[in-house]
DNA sequence: CCAAAGATGCGCT
DNA sequence: GCGCATCTTTGGG
């Protein structure tokens, strides 16, 4: 089962990434388990957008930003670990936000990140065991220390095709940005069919909130 | 100190 | 289900 994405494919500008990787499917080994989830919602960052950790600048702890395409960023906020991977271009990246978990071989893996990635009161619902950036790093336990600036690694975490194409995607304005930090952008992409699962379904919002739908024969 | 690319509970619709 | 207040932890100023 183990086909992991080729470099090559985090070569591509970050809004065209971020698309390409909805419906790729996260791989993390845990002890001897693996825990897998299909990437559903994913936002794009540009070197040249306010919003950005790599506008910025260059730091040590950012420094993941400029590496080679591939190269895994994380960073750790607002009480828990977020996942990022650069492309194209110094300073750009792509931020996973959420998922949803994939059990094609182990039917213990749930249990496993109900563990990992406990609620404070009763039990999370599979739909949003990863429904969040930093929730699907504890259900997958993904780790600033142990993987920023590192590389993918076939053998313990790895992003991978499983022949699933979206059939529309969302796109929507980011969220989290503060004002006057490129707040407007519209960067955010959601699989239309796992909108229910993502951070914060913008369709539904009583506010106006920018989102237009991108069918599958413009991806 | 306090802001930060967040999460949760609670009251309301 | 939505909006808002409240809690969260860490690093940079």
């Amino acid at each position: 089962m183990s086909k992991p994405l080729p470099k090559k494919f985090f070569h591509q500008d970050a809004q065209i990434l971020a698309k390409q990787l909805i419906g790729k499917v996260m791989r993390s080994k845990y002890h001897d388990m693996w825990l897998s989830a299909q990437i559903i919602e994913t936002e794009a960052y540009y070197l040249a957008d306010k919003s950005s950790h790599a506008s910025l600048g260059f730091t040590e702890k950012r420094s993941a930003l400029f590496m080679p395409a591939g190269t895994i960023y994380m960073y750790y906020s607002r009480a828990g670990d977020s996942l990022n991977i650069s492309c194209k271009g110094k300073g750009n990246a792509v931020l996973v936000k959420s998922a949803v978990p994939y059990f094609d071989d182990n039917a213990q893996m749930i249990e496993m990140m109900r563990q990992l990635n406990p609620a404070k009161n009763g039990v999370r619902s599979i739909n949003k065991l990863c429904a969040g950036q930093t929730l699907l790093c504890r259900a997958l336990n993904l780790k600033v220390k142990e993987w920023d600036q590192q590389p993918f690694d076939p053998k313990r975490f790895f992003i991978e095709d499983v022949g699933y194409q979206p059939n529309t995607l969302i796109q929507t304005t980011r969220l989290g940005i503060s004002e006057g930090r490129d707040e407007d952008l519209p960067y955010r992409f959601i699989d239309y069919d796992y909108v229910d699962s993502c951070t914060s379904n913008p369709l539904r919002k009583k506010k106006e909130v920018f989102w237009t739908l991108i069918p599958a024969s413009d991806l």
